[in-house]
DNA sequence: ATAATCGTGCAGGTTACTTCA
DNA sequence: CCTGAAGTAACCTGCACGATT
């Protein structure tokens, strides 16, 4: 009935979310990794990815109020990246191109506390506006990144690599998330439409069961040989076995909807 | 061929900081 | 000014996988 039309999931909570092809085809890397996407990664949220009001909204907010400019929030966030720098523990890790030759790149080391020699709390830089809008078109290119493509980026957006993979693991955590909460509502309205589905039916039945017990008094037959066709006014009993009956309530291409044939009833 | 080890990247969860109403 | 909520950068932990030994 109206089920379909309404929830028209199928209960398949693929729910718009298709594979896409380009996070299998990013690097090596990734394309070795392509079980793990299969398993953590292959939905790609058709609400969530477009730069999202709720989610900018601050940041623009931030950069309307500054109003001078991105040279100076650059500058500002670069000093503050190299204050970051200087308390980041930063190891040394290698990370290799795609030359197979090894780039030393400063990188924090996830396992290491973020506090310096001094022991100061970690600083927290503000991405700028323009920061976030290459991020987020890089994401909507590919919401993974090969080393190199994160080395491009962090050059390109004066960040660190560690910076813009972090950005990358949290962007497709808020993915997530986003994308958890449609389905959620969605299995919500599903949830409600069955509740209703039910009620509607358990009501049917009553009213079946009720009518199945007037006409069997009316006609003073016993009720499990009512077998009577509300359509061909034919009348089988129960003794003939199902074969030689035309019909049976049971039959649904005989059923007789009480619905649809009011004056049938005694 | 197989097991152990290592490096890497990711997801999920958490913490700490910023901004704003 | 204070405060709580929301957003998010940065971090931690555990896991999976491939490469190497």
């Amino acid at each position: 009935m109206g089920f379909d039309d309404v929830c028209n999931t199928g209960l398949g909570l693929g729910l718009g979310c298709l594979v896409k092809q380009e996070q299998f085809s990013q690097s090596d890397h990734q394309q070795k990794k392509k079980k793990l996407f299969l398993k953590h990664d292959h939905f790609f949220p058709s609400l969530t990815l477009g730069p999202s009001d709720d989610i900018y909204q601050s940041a623009t907010k931030i950069d309307a109020s500054k109003a001078h400019g991105e040279s100076i929030d650059l500058h500002q966030q670069t000093s503050s990246l190299s204050a970051v720098s200087s308390f980041s523990n930063s190891s040394v890790k290698r990370e290799r191109d795609f030359g197979g030759e090894e780039v030393e790149l400063e990188r924090v080391s996830s396992r290491v506390s973020d506090e310096d020699e001094e022991g100061s709390p970690r600083k927290k830089l503000r991405l700028s506006k323009e920061q976030s809008a290459i991020l987020e078109d890089s994401f909507k290119e590919h919401s993974t990144l090969n080393p190199k493509q994160k080395q491009l980026l962090a050059e390109q957006l004066n960040l660190r690599p560690r910076q813009v993979e972090v950005w990358f693991q949290n962007r497709r955590a808020r993915t997530k998330l986003k994308q958890t909460e449609v389905d959620c509502e969605l299995l919500k309205k599903c949830c409600e439409t069955l509740t209703e589905e039910n009620k509607r039916l358990q009501k049917e039945l009553q009213e079946l069961k009720s009518l199945k017990l007037t006409a069997s008094y009316c006609m003073q037959l016993p009720a499990a040989t009512l077998t009577m066709c509300p359509s061909c006014e034919r009348v089988a009993s129960g003794g003939e076995g199902p074969s030689t009956s035309p019909f049976t309530i049971g039959q649904k291409s005989h059923f007789f909807n009480p619905f649809t044939h009011p004056s049938a009833a005694c």
